[in-house]
RNA sequence: UGUCUUAUGGUGUAAUGGUAGCACUGCAGUUUCUGGAUCUGCCUGUCUAGGUUCGAAUCCUAGUAAGACAACCA
């Protein structure tokens, strides 16, 4: 018998396994997916959510979805709903949905355990003086004046943060841990703060004094059963003060553990919330969909695959070092995904006209091409072929080089799904442009045609002059023309890519493209993958150019 | 002059004290009725210095480098 190839787990499954062989938490694996419902998610995102849902789906647990809304003023409910749609998409289902802001009483009464522990006061300084008396990471910081008011004082100014009555910025609950900590975080830090300019999306007008990340993040983790809490990196400094809530109110066995990864970063990508922001915002793309943002909106928009992502986020891993990830790779998981799904349809994107001299006129012959060599039950299709056709313009030169395998004067090449020709020539206008290219067609060499497996070196794409429509096509390319544009020291607007949008008109695509469904995937032959954008008619192509053209021919002339 | 974290080919990741492997890129071939594909081969790596050990990428110490932390953001 062969013996199973052993899976390597990435470092967070060797902790969960662990902690389930160490009997911790009664065997319960519990993860969530906790976005703060201020933006759209990304890519980024995605790999926070299939590592959340995935940990749940391998271990038996289970994985919610939790929004965490403690700050009305960047929230809104248009944020909940695109990214209730983007999670399903990717293909995952949450066992509930939660909100932080369900838990307003509960974090409250508990906040005012604390106080009445004497583990909490109301600081009524301003910002910028609570900031100069942490000191920084190196000098430790001073106390607050207020640090040891009485009980019953920071009950009843607690109370009075809540009823509107108090200014926002004029009382902060604070925790009374140690100002002199090497941890930041202990530096008495801030519970609640006072809102009251925003309604939240949810609770509406009725709290004014609304709970901070650290405090409301683990007691949510704590109240929903919450196991493994897994976050990115930079919530590594506040781990202790995670932990050191959970203590304050732990009853019982359980406790939620947090473990962070590293979070994605993409070359020629930016997936800062505030750059995206302002990029939809300054007009430089069309939206939040975008075929070029990093959203995943914007990647289901440009054809990517739930599959692409999926093979694309397993590729990357998870460990704890801070990497810089090759778009690449996220590029080919894309290519080996829809190389397997994508129907083929000829478009050409640059046409110049091909006559068959010796086709009779007024013909129309169907041929038979399969949609998908790569998937057989993709089924075939009829392609019309008439006498005259459109080929791409860099498919023929009158001079052509040893290795050009393509159309040119004497040789032959095959049209695709239909017969071999031989060039004969070309027609220019007076500047010297081609015009018409003309060639004869050998009626023994059909597709299928017991004498058509003749060897000719190349094979081209065609569509019918009289049966094709007009498109206009998008040529998407990278957005940033740097490598790392986050890092980048300069303005990221003149890092953008000028080019990486080119609309094309009058080109011309096979009549069975009327047929098909939005953003459904397709390949172009030869060219690449595209799909069909919704709004448009008669029909508009989205094509994604994700890498130069790597063709035989350009190779040569880098030589 | 702090605390925490990290360091494996060009890039990303595996090896959990016992043969440094995989993927992407690159290069060289191959092949094809379309595939930016296929198949084959090749290149390149354990940050440095000590220590523990029969044996160290792995454990310890020091150094170096990188990241995070001084929001009434999450």
């Amino acid at each position: 018998m062969d013996e199973a190839p052993k899976k390597s787990l990435n470092f967070i499954e060797a902790f969960v396994e662990q902690d389930l062989k160490d009997g911790k938490n009664d065997g319960r694996i519990q993860t969530r997916f906790p976005p703060e419902p201020n933006g759209y998610l990304h890519i980024g995102h995605a790999k926070a959510i299939c590592l959340d849902f995935g940990i749940a789906q391998n271990y038996k647990g289970t994985c919610n979805l939790r929004f965490d809304d403690t700050n009305p003023v960047k929230e809104d409910v248009e944020y909940v709903d695109s990214i209730m749609e983007d999670i399903q998409w990717l293909g995952y289902k949450w066992e509930n949905v939660y909100y932080a802001s369900d838990y307003f009483q509960q974090l409250w009464d508990l906040a005012i355990d604390l106080i009445k522990q004497g583990k909490a006061y109301v600081d009524e300084q301003s910002a910028e003086t609570i900031a100069k008396q942490k000191g920084s990471p190196t000098v430790p910081g001073t106390e607050s004046p207020y640090r040891n008011r009485p009980v019953e004082e920071n009950l009843a100014l607690f109370l009075k943060m809540n009823t509107g009555e108090v200014a926002e910025g004029a009382m902060v609950l604070r925790a009374k841990i140690d100002m002199a900590s090497s941890n930041m975080h202990f530096r008495d830090p801030i519970m609640y703060r006072v809102i009251n300019s925003h309604p939240h999306h949810r609770t509406g007008w009725t709290w004014k004094a609304y709970p901070m990340y650290d405090y409301a993040h683990g007691q949510s983790d704590y109240f929903e059963g919450v196991t493994h809490s897994l976050c990115t990196l930079e919530f590594e400094v506040h781990r202790p003060l995670y932990d050191w809530f959970i203590d304050q109110f732990k009853d019982g066995g359980y406790r939620p553990r947090q473990i962070e990864f590293n979070r994605l970063n993409l070359t020629y990508t930016v997936m800062s919330k505030r750059k995206m922001l302002q990029l939809v915002q300054e007009k430089l793309v069309s939206g939040w969909d975008d075929p070029r943002m990093p959203t995943i909106c914007g990647l289901r928009r440009r054809g990517y695959s739930p599959e692409s992502i999926h093979n694309f986020i397993d590729k990357i891993g998870y460990t704890k070092f801070e990497a810089l990830n090759d778009i690449g790779l996220l590029e080919h998981a894309v290519r080996e995904s829809l190389n397997k799904t994508a129907t083929r349809v000829n478009a050409v994107l640059d046409p110049v006209k091909l006559i068959v001299t010796n086709y009779p006129e007024g013909v129309v012959e169907m041929m038979e091409t399969v949609n998908n060599p790569e998937d057989e039950a993709a089924g075939t299709r009829e392609i019309a072929f008439t006498r005259e056709l459109y080929v791409e313009r860099d498919d023929f030169m009158e001079d052509a080089p040893k290795k050009y395998f393509r159309l040119t004067p004497g040789q032959e090449v095959r049209l695709k799904s239909a017969y071999i020709v031989k060039c004969t020539g070309c027609k220019k206008d007076n500047n010297g442009n081609v015009t018409e290219i003309y060639c004869e067609y050998d009626s023994q060499t059909k597709s299928g045609m017991p004498d058509s497996n003749r060897k000719v070196k190349g094979t081209l794409h065609w569509v019918s002059a009289t049966n094709c429509i007009d498109a206009e096509v998008r040529l998407y390319d990278r957005l940033f023309s740097v490598e790392n544009p986050s890092a980048d020291e300069r303005d990221f607007r003149d890092l953008l890519n000028p080019n990486s949008l080119e609309v094309r008109t009058g080109c011309k695509v096979e009549t069975s493209l009327k047929e098909t469904k939005p953003l459904d995937q397709f390949q172009f032959q030869r060219i690449g993958y595209f799909n069909v954008d919704p709004d448009s008619t008669p029909a508009k192509l989205v094509f994604n150019r994700t890498v130069s053209l790597k063709d035989s021919w350009a190779k040569e002339q880098n030589k």
